[in-house]
DNA sequence: ACCTGAACACCGTTCAAGT
DNA sequence: ACCTGAACACCGTTCAAGT
C-alpha cells in the first residue's frame, strides 16, 4: 500500500519522540521520562507531544515495547536448560528498573498490562521450550509459571550477580525435581 | 527519664503527622502520600510538615514501619507449616502496593533499604521456625530465601487469591521436596 | 522551637489560538 | 494537521521572616 508523504512525516515524528523516549528511560526508568523533557529535548512545546502520544503513560509503555523487543531479539542462548534459564534472567536484569516501573504501572493502566501480559507470553514460550527436554509433561507449565515468578522475586531483591545466580540455581534444582 | 513538657507536644504533633501519614499510606501507598496532602488535611503549612519529617521518602518509610510492625503483630497461624506460610503470604498480599513501593525505593532510598532489610529478617525468622520441623537443616536456610523470593515474585503479579494460592501450594511442594 | 508565606524548580494535562 | 503559549492544578524542598 502505497504512504502518503503526510503519513511517512508523521511517523518520522513519532520515531523521532520515541527514540528519544526509550533513551531516557533506559537511563532512569519510569521517573526519568517525563513529556516536559523530552518536548525541551527536542524543541518543542510541551503540548505538542500530546499530538504523538496521548499520555506520559502511553509514551512509556510504547518505549517499553521497543526495550523489550531489542532484548527478545537478541540470539538466544545455547548452553543446557539452566544455562539458558541463567542467560534470560541476565537480560531480564538490564532492564530491571524497567520492568518494574511497567510491573507497577500494570495495576492502573491497562496499555501496560497488555504489554506485560505480552512479555509474560515470551518468556513462558522460551521457559517451555528450555524445559522440555528435561520436566514430565504434566508439570511443564506449572513449573513454566514458577520459574517465571521466582525470576520476578529475584529481579526485585537486586542482588548482585553471583548470589541472584545462587538462588537461582537452587530454586531450579528444587522445581525441576533435583533427582539426578 | 522524666520526660520534658515540650518533648511530650512535640511527640503528639510527630504522631499526629504520623496517623494521618499512615491513613493515606494505606488508601494508596507511596502515590497518594504528599507533603502537601498531609498539611492541607492537618491545617499546617507545607513546610511546617518538614520541621518533623525531613522528606516525604523518610515520611513514606516511617508510616510503612506503623504498617508492618501491625502486619507482624497479629496471632500468629495455627495451621502446618505450608498453612502458615500461606497465611503470612496473605497478610504481605493485604500491603502488597505498600510492600511494592518501599521495595523500588530502597533502589535509592537508605531508610527504605533498611527498612526492607529489617521486614526481610522478621520474614525469614518466621518462615524458619515454619519449615525447621519439615526441612533437612542443611537445606533449610536456603528454602527460606527461596519462599520469600518466591512469596515476593507472586506479589508482584497481583493474581486473585485462588490463583495465588495454587502457584504458591506447588512451589512449595517442590521446595520442600515432594516426596511424602 | 515552631510555623508561615513566598519562592524555586519542577510536574501532567487541557485548550484556545494561531499557521 | 500540527504546534504554541498560557493556564490549571498539582508536586518537593528551601528559606527568610515572624512568634
Amino acid at each position: 500500500m502505497p504512504r502518503k508523504r503526510a503519513e511517512l512525516e508523521r511517523e518520522e515524528k513519532v520515531e523521532e519522540i520515541l527514540e528519544h523516549a526509550v533513551r531516557l528511560v533506559r537511563a532512569g526508568g519510569y521517573e526519568e521520562l517525563s513529556i516536559n523533557r523530552v518536548a525541551k529535548d527536542l524543541g518543542l512545546a510541551r503540548a505538542a507531544v500530546y499530538w504523538y502520544f496521548p499520555s506520559r503513560a502511553d509514551l512509556f509503555v510504547a518505549a517499553c515495547e521497543r526495550v523489550f523487543a531489542e532484548m527478545f531479539a537478541g540470539p538466544p542462548s545455547d548452553g543446557g536448560a539452566i544455562g539458558r534459564i541463567r542467560w534470560g534472567v541476565d537480560r531480564l536484569d538490564g532492564v530491571c528498573e524497567i520492568y518494574l516501573a511497567l510491573q507497577q504501572l500494570s495495576a492502573t493502566e491497562q496499555v501496560a498490562a497488555t504489554l506485560l501480559a505480552d512479555i509474560h507470553q515470551r518468556f513462558q514460550r522460551g521457559l517451555r521450550e528450555a524445559l522440555a527436554p528435561t520436566v514430565e509433561p504434566e508439570r511443564l507449565e506449572r513449573v513454566v509459571d514458577a520459574v517465571l515468578i521466582f525470576a520476578e522475586g529475584l529481579l526485585g531483591r537486586r542482588l548482585p550477580h553471583e548470589e541472584r545466580d545462587r538462588h537461582l540455581e537452587f530454586a531450579l534444582a528444587a522445581l525441576l525435581g533435583d533427582e539426578r
